[in-house]
RNA sequence: CGCACUACUCUUCAUC
């Protein structure tokens, strides 16, 4: 439940009491906290709770595991994933497909579609029967990178294995189909999906909007933002982000600033990402003043800038020639902690 | 001690 609640503070606590009366809590205890603290990024004390298990006693199941190979490929660290698996396979134990899952989701996300193959081949080869999660993983990544042919091969082979899409498979689809192809197209081939008996969903919603942003008809984005409150669908500070972007990167700072107060007083609350879009539409009209202006609020409602604020920032002095203030801002963000990339 | 129930992990959408 603190886990649920985002109370990490609360489940260390009771585990502590747990611990002073000789209590010892379940490997599923271990599991929610681990992967608690894993999203909240607190490393360290994920490692000193991984070691405090076996000081216990408990030993850790493949859910456990896994929360340790999901955690290096959100850290970018595929190939000690990859090795961490290897040495659970050493240590006698099978790896179920959702470990499977985890590391080829990390290659795809690396960009390592080939290595995310033969680790699915290996699997396969082991006898265990890949999912639909395994298939929205490979499906969703080749969409990406706008392989559609392989898709249709991972899609047939997906229906011979005799599962059903989901929303989250078609929505890679359609999400793929954005990226690649004309809006009037992808209306097309969404109307045969509808037809098909597809149930579009606020991630669908959020893609097409993206979609017609991108090719620069926000027109229509905010006519399908229309729509979804009509159809009882809550537009989300993603759906606003795709909107607000099309407007910086159009260059109507107006527009993007009156969508900004909408959301500040009675929507979703905007997140760094989106003062970022903000900072970087300002930064290329070259209206520092603006950008840094809206850095200020940012910090005012206690949102932390990060590498993209700075990038944006630094990048629209140097365009100006202000090198010394580029320098002061990465001397600034270096010393918040953060790593220029 | 065993069993059952409940709680734990992987996939789709916005910024450089």
């Amino acid at each position: 439940a603190c886990v649920q609640h985002r109370i990490i503070d609360d489940a260390l606590q009771i585990l502590n009491v747990m611990k002073t009366r000789g209590l010892a809590p379940t490997i599923k205890s271990f599991n929610a906290l681990l992967n608690a603290l894993l999203w909240s990024k607190r490393t360290d004390e994920f490692w000193d709770t991984f070691r405090a298990m076996s000081r216990l006693s408990i030993w850790p199941s493949l859910y456990t595991f896994n929360i340790v190979i999901d955690g290096f490929c959100q850290q970018g660290r595929i190939e000690k994933a990859h090795e961490f698996v290897i040495q659970i396979e050493r240590d006698g134990y099978t790896p179920d497909v959702v470990i499977y899952n985890s590391l080829i989701d990390g290659f795809c996300k690396a960009g390592e579609l080939s290595k995310a193959k033969d680790v699915f081949l290996k699997m396969v080869d082991k006898g265990i029967l890949a999912n639909l999660w395994t298939y929205n993983i490979l499906i969703s990544s080749h969409c990406k990178k706008g392989d559609m042919e392989g898709v249709i091969g991972l899609w047939d082979s997906m229906l011979e294995s005799g599962l059903v899409p989901d929303a989250f498979t078609n929505n890679a689809l359609v999400d793929g189909l954005c990226r690649k192809w004309k809006m009037e197209e992808v209306e097309r081939k969404l109307e045969k999906m509808v037809d098909e008996g597809f149930v579009m969903d606020s991630v669908t919603y959020n893609i097409l909007i993206n979609g017609y942003c991108k090719e620069g008809n926000v027109q229509q984005a905010f006519k399908l933002c229309e729509e979804m409150w009509q159809i009882g669908l809550v537009p989300s500070v993603k759906t606003y982000g795709a909107i607000i972007d099309g407007l910086c990167k159009r260059g109507d700072m107006q527009e993007a600033e009156k969508l900004l107060k909408e959301i500040e007083d009675n929507g979703p609350s905007p997140n760094s990402i989106i003062y970022n879009m903000m900072i970087n539409g300002y930064c290329r009209q070259g209206r520092m003043d603006e950008a840094f202006g809206l850095h200020d609020k940012m910090v005012q409602k206690g949102l932390v800038p990060d590498v993209v604020t700075y990038n944006r920032l630094i990048s629209g002095l140097c365009k100006k020639g202000l090198l010394q203030e580029a320098d002061q801002n990465m001397t600034q963000m270096i010393h918040t902690g953060l790593v220029p990339n």
